[in-house]
DNA sequence: GCGCACATTAACGTATACATTAACGCATCT
DNA sequence: AGATGCGTTAATGTATACGTTAATGTGCGC
């Protein structure tokens, strides 16, 4: 039997491992959307025993990731337009309330300052044309704003929105315009928080999603990504 | 190898069936709070084999029902006032962006009948002093309105927070001032429903959500149900 | 060619076996 | 009494075996 090691010196379980295997597969496109697989295969592929591959077939079912189908197999599923728009009705739902909270929390300066630096970070990689540095301030950005709201239910359900809209998401990633209105608009966020201003943070987060969902919907539209 | 029939003609697996039975007795409390058992302790206990109480023990655990901890069991988990707060903000940003959903789609009367009806039915219970049958129209208006609003995921989140805080709920069942606010709330929601006021009906479900979860959280804090 | 019946096969759900090792109990030392 | 060390045990994660049956392939009749 199998063990192993995660760089921490924890040990990682083979479920753990065909998890994190698969759900890597499906967001890098390796397993492309309707790619299926039995329980056989996959576990082949990873060298591992059927068992755990199983239990961690489930759980990327579970997370929407794939369809487990008695036969045939668990298949990727594809992100069709109308899953985005549940998705994005989710978050815009959800993540308003998170701006909420910690605006209401009224959080020492210090407590603020990597969400400031966030938002700083992507207004100077915008200066730059550097779409890649400001894609990962914005990623910052939003991971520290659903931790701060200091609602673990919230984060998770927030992380497993996000990581069902990834793929989507990356299809799209060149092609949306240059991000002016999102920095000017996080920028607002976080002045409204640091002002506890709890209604106009979540008013002003609400604004920044659905404009953010729109073009996203719309792209994909365009786009044709029925078949991701 | 055993199979079930289940009432409707299909078959229930054995996973499912250790799955529903285990839910319903934490949700009866026949597992109360703390409660620990090992796996093959859960699986004497139905007539079953290790492996598939595993997989329904699994998935509890993924609900937040359970806790499973190696070589300890699996523990039904406590709801904590803290478990309480963190659920009804997600309710209190979920809930009303169903009933702007459906407002905002206009449908038809025949497809709002149902969601009149059991809003009249709560008034006609409160008349008669009938706790049980307000309860019973209680819930079928929430599970109608959040199914009218046509979003899955939005479904699927939300009766997996109502499941999570129904032990807590059930303390309270009788402890509740006589639900003259919620009445009159729900019916001025589906008015604002009616005539297609997104906006209002979003405001009018949040008000609603607010003052119910005040009152509730209140209850629990007396109640002290730290231990449930 | 199409539809149906039947036989075969293998995928899955489940049961059982096995290896690892955390947890427990006990003895000893300070 | 509390801390430590050691040996034993059994709970779990995993692998493998087994029974059920859905799915597929083949043959036959119209």
């Amino acid at each position: 039997m199998e063990r192993t090691s995660s760089a921490d010196g924890g040990r990682e379980s083979l479920v753990d491992k065909a998890y994190r295997e698969i759900r890597q597969r499906i967001l890098d496109n390796v397993y492309p959307a309707g790619h299926r697989a039995l329980e056989q295969e996959y576990a082949d592929e990873l060298g591992l025993s059927r068992t755990p591959v199983r239990e961690a077939l489930l759980k990327l079912q579970s997370e929407g990731l794939v369809e487990v189908m008695p036969r045939h197999g668990a298949r990727v599923l594809p992100v069709s337009p109308d899953d985005m728009r549940d998705i994005y009705e989710m978050l815009t739902a959800i993540e308003p309330m998170a701006a909420e909270l910690v605006a209401r929390k009224k959080l020492p300066a210090a407590d603020l300052k990597p969400l400031i630096d966030a938002s700083r970070d992507m207004t100077a990689a915008l200066k730059h044309d550097d779409l890649d540095a400001w894609a990962s301030a914005d990623e910052r950005y939003h991971r520290l704003l659903i931790a701060l709201a200091g609602n673990r239910l919230l984060a998770e359900t927030v992380q497993g929105l996000w990581d069902r809209a990834h793929r989507a998401r990356m299809v799209t990633l060149r092609l949306r315009p240059r991000p002016v209105n999102s920095t000017r608009e996080h920028n607002a966020i976080v002045d409204a928080i640091r002002t506890g201003d709890a209604k106009e943070a979540a008013r002003l987060y609400r604004h920044h999603r659905e404009r953010g969902s729109s073009e996203l919907l719309a792209l994909l539209e365009k786009a044709r990504i029925s078949s991701l």
